[in-house]
DNA sequence: CCAATATATATGCAGTTGCATCTACTTTGA
DNA sequence: TCAAAGTAGATGCAACTGCATATATATTGG
């Protein structure tokens, strides 16, 4: 617990340092780029990220008013939708990204051989 | 910070569901149990925690609202005060230490062996 | 000794979260 | 085929958080 409080304080700082929002629209922005052409269902989101549906919801929100996402209908269920990231969502993403690699390496991958972080994230898997 | 997050979520809500406050209370009563006296400076319990200040001033609010917890004058510098545990703090950390370490081990202990308990612990350690 | 600075804690406010519930569909099954 | 149950997502409200700043007291350098 303590760990990774100071991990994400550290990480967190890191981004506010650089100007840039909290790591939730990171996880949030990440999963949309990686999904196929760009967009997902809420749900989806939800269950990849862990995020409450409720907080999800207004996160959606936020990234919407800043133009990093949009939302779209979905044609085969109506109350459905789906949410697409934008031109600017990917640059965002991308921009975030040489922040948050330079404060993983820092917090993390400095303080862990190869090896260790290898055991490390094969005990971590164990918890799920 | 996904398995911490699953973690830290699942014993929320053993707490929850056993009707019993958030973890950042054990946390605090536990500090206060363990300190001489039973008592300590609200800097000693930050540092301990890793809680913001403002946010113990105001869990201490909430602690002493409930008669867990009560501040008393600290007589060699007016500007700060003394966090005592009462008894009926004491009770709730104990009752709480109940569900707690249920929690661990079903969480955590039920899924590591002893040796990768230990070897998850050291590799925590390296990560401050 | 005193003004400037530092420390310990509290608090107003705006933004975020959790909870419960709402709305708007969809699916199911008698 | 339609009422009941289920699902996707949004939202009002109260509690909590972060930030900036306030308040009160201590310490320190000139």
């Amino acid at each position: 617990m303590r760990a990774q409080q100071r991990v994400l304080a550290a990480i967190e700082k890191d981004f506010k340092t650089a100007g840039l929002p909290p790591l939730g629209w990171y996880d949030v922005l990440w999963e949309l780029v990686k999904a196929d052409a760009g967009r997902l269902r809420p749900f989806e989101i939800e269950a990849r990220t862990l995020l409450a549906q409720y907080n999800l919801s207004r996160l959606i929100d936020r990234l919407e008013k800043e133009g990093l996402v949009r939302r779209e209908a979905y044609d085969e269920d109506a109350r459905g939708c789906w949410v697409v990231v934008t031109d600017a969502g990917r640059a965002m993403r991308a921009l975030m990204w040489e922040t948050y690699s330079r404060s993983i390496e820092t917090h993390v991958g400095a303080k862990l051989s190869e090896q260790e972080a290898k055991t490390f994230a094969a005990l971590l898997s164990k918890l799920f």
